[in-house]
Formats: structure tokens, sequence, C-alpha cells
DNA sequence: TTTAAAAAATGACATTGTGTCACAAAGAGA
DNA sequence: TCTCTTTGTGACACAATGTCATTTTTTAAA
């Protein structure tokens, strides 16, 4: 987290790191962002930065909490706009995150997943974290889920989130293409419906 | 690939650069790992670990690959000792995986995981790359699977990978126990194998 | 054995980056 | 206005990377 000087800021000035490490996190990934960059864009002095943040992971853990948090209002609006049908959302989640990449955003949405698959970040772990049971249950239709035990569903998040973020990464890293992610999408999901046992 | 050069060296010599680069790949992260530590380790100039080497990401590659051609061994033996059985399989390579790291390599195998992750490689996707699915059926009884199209087995075994790496990621990381560990194992298999769906 | 060309080894060096620290400036409260 | 606290600043010490001109070793042909 970003020391409390940083918040501090006035938005104006803030803004400004805050586009710096954007473009510099866009440009290239984790390993090769360099702080002399980001502070020539921020056209701040290389000391504050160090008062700001503790360090280029500090820096870029801001970049992605903001990003999951976007993301993750999205995700809960696709569960609404899909009558909390969670393989639905999922799959609007899937064609909205690939148009933000095909809009421009594309490199920041590629270093990001690099740094998610990195530290096994999931995008619904904050809501995972909220939720009982009870409390996802708002967002997500359980009728037609086999739920046996407290923890299935957190499992159960834990598979569709790294399916649909693979998928993505092989799509926005064009390894295969957005149709052939599609389908790789739609057929992995319907396994984990149905099951792999004949 | 690191360059012939280096293929071509003495066994002896080869051996301790090996060393040190597993050394250094165990002490810290990648970002983390530093030339200077290594090449001081191995007690060869810097210039020859450029002779060798394209940069650092080319060294760990090579410590990666051989790792994984080595899992890729141990998991063959494992679906011959379960009779193609890819979930029981599946479950002795977790426990092998865990005994490891308890057994020392640790560290290495934790910075492995992340790298792996980062880039999203499969330990399967070797034998997924030589294999047709009849090559794979060779290994892996399919006959209580449901095998609709040429790729399922492919999306199937990307499923398992996945699942299986993140719960012994977190393990190793100990942010759960190994009991924990097993558990989310079997219940997540458990749902690839029988779906979701009620 | 001699010799010439190719391959490998070497380490100093230019360059770049990181994080720190002593000091300056600004702000806040009395 | 004075004082204490917070913020800003950039030079600097330190460390790492990748290159390159040069030397040494190997290879193989004469």
């Amino acid at each position: 987290m970003p020391k409390e000087t940083f918040f501090n800021l006035k938005e104006a000035k803030r803004d400004k790191i805050e586009k710096a490490l954007i473009n510099e996190f866009s440009r290239v990934s984790f390993e090769q962002a360099s702080i002399s960059n980001i502070v020539a864009e921020a056209e701040i002095p290389r000391g504050s930065f160090y008062q700001y943040f503790e360090d280029k992971e500090d820096a870029i853990k801001y970049v992605i909490e903001k990003f999951i948090r976007i993301e993750h209002k999205k995700m809960n609006q696709f569960l609404i706009d899909s009558n909390k049908d969670i393989f639905e959302a999922i799959f609007k989640f899937y064609n909205y995150m690939i148009e933000s990449t095909e809009n421009g955003s594309f490199r920041l949405i590629k270093n990001i997943f690099q740094e998610l698959r990195k530290n096994n970040i999931s995008i619904f772990e904050a809501q995972n974290e909220i939720g009982s049971k009870e409390e996802v249950k708002k967002f997500i239709n359980t009728d037609n889920l086999n739920i046996e035990q407290e923890e299935d569903l957190k499992y159960f998040m834990k598979i569709l989130t790294t399916i649909t973020r693979t998928v993505a990464s092989e799509v926005i890293n064009k390894k295969i293409t957005r149709e052939e992610g599609e389908k790789a999408l739609r057929r992995q999901l319907e396994i984990v419906k149905n099951g792999m046992r004949k």
C-alpha cells in the first residue's frame, strides 16, 4: 500500500503520478519497469517516489488493486445482467476483457495478468472474503449448483477464475485467436459444469 | 536455450555452473537473483556467463526445463503405478511435490512455481504436444472420461494442472497446511470429475 | 611439428538503476 | 511570529547488467 503521504497529495498531482505508473507498467513488464522513467514522466524528484511508495512492487500493487476493484464491479454488473448465472456472467466478462485489450489497454492488462498469475491472485478473492455462502448468494444463483460443503463455492470460483484468466491470457498474448479462446472457454466451462466422468 | 558453448563444456564445469544456478534461483526469486552471485559461486568470469547464456531468463529457463523433464517422468511413473487413472496419479504427484519441498528443495520449487505460473506453463504441455489423443492414451485411461472433441483432453489436462499447481503453491507458500491442501485438491478434482451442475 | 583460423575465456568498463540521506521548503497550530 | 511536523529534493553510494577488445586455448590442415 502506498504511504499516507501519497493519498494526501492534491488530486492533479496524484493523477499525474498515477498516469505515469500506468504508462510505465503498460510499456514493459514489472521487472523491466523503471522508477527512473516514472519519476521523469510524473515530473517528481526521485526522492518523492520513495516518499509515496515503499518500492516498485508497492507501486504496481496500487495499480493492480485499482484494476481489480473496477473489474470486480464489472463482474457484479454482469452477474446482475445474467440473472446471477455465473456461467453466462463469466462469458460476458471474458468478452469485456478481450474488448478492453483491443481498445488500447492491451499492454497494461497483459502485464497485470502476468503479475496476477505470478502471485496467484483471484479477481473473486475479495468477493470470497466478504462472503459467507449466504453473502455470495446475493450475487450468484446456486440453485443449479451442487454445493455440498461450505467451501465448495470457493473452490468452484477458483477454478472458474483460473480457467477464464488462462484463456484470456492466451488470447491477449496472441497464442490463440479470440474465436479459439471463446471456444476453449465454452468447452472448459462445460467440463466444470457437467464433469469429465462418463 | 543456453548457447552451444555451454553444452560443449566439460561436465565438471557445467555441473558447477548448474549448481550455482540452482543455488541462486533457490535463494531468491527470479527478479532478485543476481548474475554476479552466480558467476562468483561458479568461479567463472562474468563474460563467460554471457558466453553460455543469453541472459538471466535464459539461465532460469534452463533450470526450469530440467525440472519439468524430471517432473514429467515422475508423473508418467505415477500414471503407470495408478493403472493410468489420472485422478489417482495427480494425487500421488501432489504428495510427491509437497514431500520434495519438505526435503529441502523447498525454495527452488517455490520460485520455479512462481515462474511457471507467471508464464502459464503447464507440466503436461510437453506431453500434450507430443500427443495426439492416441498418443496420450498410452498413458491415460480415457474409458471413464467423457471426451467428445479432440481438444477435450487438452482442456481437461489444463484444468487439472492449474488446480494442482494452485493448491501446491498455497501449501508451499504456507497459506494452507498440507492437510488442508489435500482436502482442497480432493474436492476440486471431485468437481472436475462430476461437474458442478446439480 | 608448425601454423593459421576458429572458438572460448576474460575482466575492465560504460551504462543504468535502486534506495538513502542530509538538508531545504512548506504547512499547521499557538 | 515562532516552532514543530510533514513534505520535497537531488546528489550520492552502491550494485547490477551486458558489452567488447584482447588474450588464451583448441582445432585441424599443411
